[in-house]
DNA sequence: TAGTGGTCTAGACCACAGA
DNA sequence: CTGTGGTCTAGACCACTAA
């Protein structure tokens, strides 16, 4: 019993040293390990400070656990990366860069079909449009481009977003239930290219976010980043 | 008191009833909320329940916690995204097609500057440089070009990757402590297109992984996905 | 210094899924 | 049916930090 980690609480000292038994192989993959009771006994701390370190190890990938048949070392690590999900302007400060916005574009308009598609809407409704431009430094940082359930919001009408952005203005004013993100990139367009200072067909790093109020869309919006933006997680 | 929830668990209800009094603002962003002791008595439950509940959500991103002043809704909700990052055969054949794997080179080179540099390494150190296609269908899916540490692994230099992809290798073979991860873009340059079949200067979405066996980096790979490619996330 | 969250314990019951 | 993890409880002590 090797519990002499510098880890502090008790649980992580357990799940530190259940580390070590898998990292050095002496627990192999796909090998089952001994029960939380018979843990709890070897390590001398209750059965559930064992279950915690257990079942976070369970969470991060490392372990199988199922009723019955027990705890096994996982066979394929599925590792998981947390990314930060910031406010841009959080996100620029935090990199000691000076924020700036620059509202592009604020009107009424008809959806395009990925967007009503995507909001189960009709195609024939009116949905608030946005564009804008976050800078960092001066410097064009990411095109913000927006759409808006006005039926689900309809507060949004009466906001300008000439000063506070959208992205602002909805984190603080609009709850959400759940939300899907997906990463990808694009070849500039002309405009895009002419918005942050590049060329067209230059690769940009895209984030296309939708956020939901149980089963209603509220929001979609799409982030084109400048040019060698990179998103960092550990695992 | 609502705690008639369909979640399973008591401690998922608290969470529950919880998350219902953020989104319908009950408990507005900034303000504190009861502690945990008056929590449990309005929930009828022990004190360590009602901890599960927002430790979770303060994990979540919803909640701040801090000793002594206590637990507020969280004025910008930092939400998370947790991305899977399975094997490239596992997430192939998730998607129901049928995986390929087609070796390109396997030597003994020397490590171009930025990958000595990551693993604080001498220049002139031979590290094992291997590049490979997967693809999905008979179509090129990612391209994994890899640099693994010899010093620190030298069974790997009686391994034949021909059959066998590094990735999947490595995930069965080394264990690792940590590892950083970055999303990135690129635009294909002539061999990358060539091998991905499409045209020099499409942007392709890029990861570059490195993983660490405590301060000894072992292997740094960046996989070059097809034109197209997405990665998804729910919030 | 006092209030709050963080953790730990011993014991209990429950839910699930193998044998 | 039975072993295992999942959860819950009441009570306790500890660690941090704001007042």
């Amino acid at each position: 019993m090797a519990l002499n980690q510098s880890s502090r609480t008790n649980w992580q000292k357990v799940m530190a040293e259940v580390e070590r038994r898998i990292y050095t192989r002496e627990w192999q993959p796909g090998q089952s390990i001994p029960n939380e009771a018979d843990l709890a006994v070897e390590f001398r701390c209750a059965r559930v400070t064992v279950n915690r370190a257990l079942r976070t190890l369970a969470d991060a990938g490392l372990l199988d656990r199922r009723r019955k048949s027990g705890t096994r070392v996982a066979l394929h690590p599925v590792r998981k990366a947390t990314l930060q999900i910031p406010l841009i302007r959080k996100e620029i400060e935090a990199s000691k860069k000076s924020y700036g916005y620059n509202l592009l574009l604020q009107e009424l308009a008809l959806a395009p079909e990925f967007v009503s598609d995507r909001f189960g809407l009709a195609s024939d409704v009116l949905l608030l449009h946005i564009v804008a431009l976050h800078t960092a430094n001066g410097k064009p940082y990411v095109i913000e481009d927006r759409w808006i359930n006005v039926s689900a919001i309809p507060e949004v009408m009466s906001v300008s977003f000439a000063k506070l952005s959208a992205n602002e203005w909805l984190v603080q004013s609009i709850p959400y239930t759940h939300g899907d993100i997906a990463f990808g990139v694009l070849n500039a367009g002309k405009e895009q290219a002419r918005l942050l200072g590049t060329e067209p067909s230059k690769a940009l790093f895209e984030i296309e976010r939708t956020t939901w109020d149980h089963a209603t869309a509220l929001t979609t919006v799409q982030l084109v980043f400048h040019v060698g933006y990179r998103k960092h997680a550990s695992l």
